[in-house]
DNA sequence: CTGAATTCGGACCGAAGAAGTCGGATATTG
DNA sequence: CAATATCCGACTTCTTCGGTCCGAATTCAG
């Protein structure tokens, strides 16, 4: 419950490697498959996604392989997740579509409707850059930085 | 993915259409399923979880049924989940178990955990009582109240 | 004391989704 | 042409979710 998907989880992985290879002009899927262990024919697919959604470039034949089609901070976690899970909502009631047939009755969901407005503005909020900035444990000191990048989220319930 | 347990889901209907009952002694698992049209069995069943986590006090035999064991206040979504479907995390890498074979080489956990623990943040922040006050369309103004309640998250990555 | 109402606990099952595999077609380069 | 890639869909396997069923134990009213 609640828990991303593999792919997704995945497809982050990737892109982070590609935002750290900003000098190659392609990696190829299986080059990131091996790199980190993921089956390399899954991760072909799912870079397949993310190139449809215009998150990657891709180039076949020799040589080829992926590359960001944007830079790495304009890229959000938000959008990789939605181009590989497709749209997400914490409950079953999308808007528009038919799954919870108690719609009606239910008096919670424009509640948690906002609290998945919440999380999605999280995911929004963090871009493939500042999963390669991954040394932070001790570097908290540039608050203004931080705070800048990925705001600060109230919550209105 | 990222979806909440509909076990949940009816979790919190239930405990909210209890905070909203506090004159009834105790309410049958029969009537609240009926009011919302939850399959009654299953929701049974929700509800002896939550008792067996403390969030409920139930009582056995005629005119029995259940009733919050705290004030509607005290009781977090984040509890309500956490007793129905578990310990949660965004990824399949929970702390301590073994879940994902790829944890070493994986760069992207770290991040990921800080954005569980803001969204565990964002549940813990919602009371049963604020799902219970359903009446903000137009009443927006009184933003002290409101943010006093639910508080800002900073996500801080 | 008897019986209805109700919680309790587990086993069980079908449907759906997730993770991963396979095979073949197409494009690019050398 | 041959090697390297992307592309694309179908397929299997595994787990989880949603839901049902049944057989207890508990409590209370008459
Ligand atoms: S309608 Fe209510 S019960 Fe159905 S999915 Fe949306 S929130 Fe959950
Ligand atoms: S280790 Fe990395 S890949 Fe495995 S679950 Fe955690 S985050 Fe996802």
């Amino acid at each position: 419950m609640l828990k991303l998907t593999k792919k997704a989880d995945y497809g982050l992985m990737a892109l982070k490697y590609l935002a750290e290879h900003p000098e190659t002009p392609a990696l190829s899927a299986k080059d990131v498959a091996d790199a980190y262990g993921i089956p390399a024919q899954l991760l072909a697919k799912i870079l397949q996604l993310l190139t449809k959604n215009g998150l990657l470039r891709s180039h076949a034949g020799m040589n080829g392989g992926y590359a960001l089609a944007r830079d790495a901070r304009q890229i959000s976690a938000y959008e990789v997740i939605l181009a590989i899970d497709g749209p997400f909502f914490i409950t079953s009631c999308i808007k528009g579509a038919k799954s919870c047939e108690l719609t009606p009755s239910c008096t919670i969901k424009e509640p948690l409707a906002r609290v998945n407005d919440t999380i999605a503005g999280v995911l929004k909020s963090i871009s493939i850059q500042d999963l390669a900035e991954h040394e932070q444990p001790a570097a908290r000191a540039h608050g203004d930085r931080v705070q800048a990048a990925h705001g600060l989220v109230a919550l209105t319930l």
